[in-house]
DNA sequence: TCGGCCATGAAACATTTGTTGCATATATCG
DNA sequence: CGATATATGCAACAAATGTTTCATGGCCGA
């Protein structure tokens, strides 16, 4: 018998599969099947799911080489821990400097980010849109590369509740808008690694303010995202040995919007078509044609 | 003290987090830094990793409203657990108006947006770049929704060329800066429909002044693209009847400003390494770790 | 047909797990 | 300052875990 290629624990359980006796083949395959519960679950229940004895997983372990069920499931464990670096990042390392290594980096990078999209939790940014149309006030707190979401979330919200919402620091120091927050009132924060000092002090000023908090960050380890009301996670590392991307935390804001406004109903309409009238008056966008 | 959205056990403990006791706070930190060790490792391996006592993991899970332990676990398991569903699978078209119509419509963006973002132009974006690293100066134009991603643009191009990149009208009227423009310079105007008379100006002005006009824009008949030497076009209307997408521009920029940073080679990576050494001296980030 | 061999299930085993009670340390308030 | 309440570590507890042993049942070769 062959020892066949150690790359990852279920390769070597599909290998063995068909030299294991038939009771061991069927706890095989459904551990096979099944990889996430056998690395959460403990081994009675996976039995009793399967319908098997508990000591099949037992001597199925030791039949493909572990000294034991826990060896093997710590080895499915190490095998599915999300690795903390993206997962392109052992990618297309070889061309160095090409005339398109620039282009095959954009290409993954936006791969990537397309990737990270669908990520995004919708019923989070649900609630917390939900949150955002009940507040009487919303402040928006974003610094560095992150004021750019800052404001974007600020345009469009102002579209169709101007004069409730306002950028912290937007019109003076941060401390004077920090200690304007009120309960009632949402401060909406983004952030992430590394994250800046601003940043969580207006997220803890809030906390404290009895404000709704909205944190959106890369990782519910933030500091920002202590106290929150609602988290919204985003990828920002999303390509190695550059900025972070923005592109998860733009789209969460502009989801954040759009569905605000959608809970805005018919008053919400009117007064974003009241500010699209006035900017056209005002002549700001060129005629449509010619 | 409302008792805010349960969306996911992490975002609770994330809620509760500055309302507990130190001992329990630090816990609770680690959990939600280690989250996959949580739902895979025993909780004395876990305390014993964290530095406490096992007994305040029980109190954890039972602060933020859980049974014990193992209830907080079960949950966190499961919120962990890998979506069996394919992506397009059975999308419930028939959203009128329920309760998750906002759920659907969100991820129906998120969705589209994904898509849209590998129809990029990867080879112009490089183009683009070698145009920017070969600038002099680098001005950036975009009014209303797109000045967040002229902001963002600046942010990332000053990190390493920095004196040289300018926002139009970031510092006075746009006028000024509009006639400042001369050959051997860059101007990137973003904009799409409807297209702000502000950004025409810009391209005009850029054209006339035999500057390199880079456009990033929804369509090739913008007319800030004539004339221009580059156009990188992203796809604005994802969603219809809400406001147009910026992530594709987004994306646009950030690709950018990476592939310039990579032309810049040892260079800006010095000047890169100094602003961030800058940044850290001013304590500007917080520490990593607690 | 008999006898060794292996696969299989059930029960007993030693460990380890999560939990709880208690005593001490620390903070809070009158 | 004293009294009360809370927070925290330690140790003992019952339950559950993974493993082993043993008895049973079927299979193949002699």
């Amino acid at each position: 018998m062959a020892e066949p290629a150690k790359s990852s624990p279920l390769s070597e359980l599909c290998s063995a599969l068909p030299s294991l006796p038939m009771r061991l083949q069927e706890v095989g395959r459904f551990v096979a099947a099944n990889d996430y519960d056998a690395t959460t679950r403990s081994m009675r229940d996976l039995a009793a799911e399967a319908g098997a004895d508990p000591a099949a997983f037992t001597r199925l372990a030791k039949a493909i080489g572990y000294s034991g069920w826990d060896a093997l499931r710590a080895a499915l464990t190490e095998a599915r821990r999300p690795s903390q670096t993206s997962p392109f990042s052992g990618r297309a390392k070889g061309r160095r400097h090409g005339p398109n290594s620039d282009v095959a980096l954009i290409s993954d990078k936006l791969e990537a980010e397309a990737l990270g999209l669908p990520r995004i939790s919708a019923s989070s940014v649900a609630d917390a849109a939900k949150a955002l149309h009940d507040a009487k006030r919303i402040w928006i707190a974003g610094f560095r590369s992150c004021r750019s979401v800052a404001e974007l979330l600020n345009y469009e919200l102002r579209l169709f509740r101007a004069g409730e919402v306002q950028i912290v620091g937007g019109s003076g120091p941060d401390d004077l808008d920090i200690g304007a927050f009120r309960a009632g009132e949402a401060v909406v924060v983004i952030g992430f690694t590394p994250y800046t000092g601003a940043s969580v002090r207006v997220a803890q000023a809030a906390y404290r303010a009895g404000a709704t908090l909205i944190s959106i960050a890369d990782s519910v380890a933030a500091p920002m995202a202590e106290g929150a009301d609602h988290v919204l996670l985003f990828e920002a590392a999303s390509s190695p040995g550059f900025f972070p991307s923005l592109t998860g935390a733009i789209a969460i804001a502009q989801s954040l919007a759009a569905v605000t406004f959608s809970l805005g109903g018919a008053a919400a309409k009117k007064r974003l078509q009241d500010t699209e009238a006035r900017l056209t008056a005002t002549s700001i966008y060129v005629s449509e044609k010619g």
